[in-house]
DNA sequence: ACCCAGGAAATTC
DNA sequence: GAATTTCATGGG
């Protein structure tokens, strides 16, 4: 990936297969603002940027020098989403129509705890909503950085706070699964950065152990907090989608990228409720 | 008032 | 074990 590093900001030149949009505000990540210029501001690992993307450029405004690996790698811009939706569109024409509707979507590779903490919170619950409550999350228990904004609370943080302490964010019976994520991440017990090298069973294994992660919820961490491409979170839209667009198809027929797969069908059938009526 | 929301735990059968 | 109910909260 050919790149620029200047004072308070990367350059990425020529990226491929990306739409800020499709990518930041799909339901895998809850804490991207779009700006009125479609510029998206936000925090990752508990730096505050801007994303701009101009002509196939991806600007990370306010990005640092040393941080020009780990902005890449969130973008996940060293692999090659175009040869991966040309394999998929093979299988199906569906999933050709599919990956052709959002052409732009990217599996970020975002903070694993962060994600976990994310996908407790959207259990039975709506995007905006969860939305609101990871934000008072932060700004109740994060740090405020430079501009104004405020971190994800590290678990060590979290563990130290009882179930009433997180009242604030009115998040109702999912309080008490942010305490347990956070007591055994913290005295560690459980791992992530273990979690993300495991085989695939025992990861999904280990994080059931968290009360308030099921099936669901794991595959979400490890899909977008880990980056495990071939994880397949199956919520309601996803068992509803499988079953009328891909009724002959099982996970295992998407091979190793299902998870991407996975995001183009997700967006697919949000976009087209009425396929489902 | 009623329904649902990127589910999981608790309870019941 | 598989099916049903409960769990908090907010928006439509």
């Amino acid at each position: 990936m050919e790149c620029e590093v200047l004072e308070n900001e990367i350059v990425y030149r020529g990226v491929a297969d990306l739409n800020l949009g499709q990518t930041l505000d799909c339901g895998q990540s809850f804490r991207w603002e779009e700006q009125e210029n479609g510029d998206f501001r936000g925090i990752a690992f508990d730096r505050e940027i801007t994303v701009r993307l101009k002509r196939g450029d991806l600007y990370i405004i306010g990005g640092k020098a040393e941080d020009n690996r780990l902005w890449s790698d969130y973008f996940d811009l060293d692999l090659d989403y175009g040869a991966i939706k040309r394999e998929l569109s093979k299988l199906s024409p569906v999933l050709k129509s599919a990956a052709e509707y959002a052409p732009g979507i990217r599996i970020l590779r975002q903070d694993s705890w962060e994600a976990l903490c994310s996908f407790i919170i959207s259990q039975n619950n709506n995007i905006p909503r969860i939305k609101g409550i990871i934000k008072r999350l932060c700004e109740c228990f994060g740090d405020k950085t430079a501009d104004g904004g405020y971190t994800f609370p590290s678990a060590d943080k979290l563990s130290g706070l009882s179930v009433e302490d997180l009242s604030p964010l009115r998040s109702g019976f999912r309080a008490k699964y942010l305490i347990d994520a956070s007591q055994r991440v913290s005295c560690g017990e459980i791992s992530l950065d273990d979690v993300q090298k495991m085989p695939i069973d025992e990861a999904r294994q280990s994080l059931m152990k968290i009360k308030g992660v099921g099936p669901k919820v794991a595959e979400c961490a490890l899909l977008y907090g880990m980056h495990r491409l071939e994880c397949f979170p199956m919520d309601v839209w996803m068992k509803r989608a499988m079953a009328v667009l891909l009724p002959e198809f099982t996970i295992e027929d998407l091979g190793r990228y299902a998870g991407i797969a996975q995001q183009y069908i997700f967006h697919y059938s949000r976009m087209h409720p009425e396929l489902f009526e």
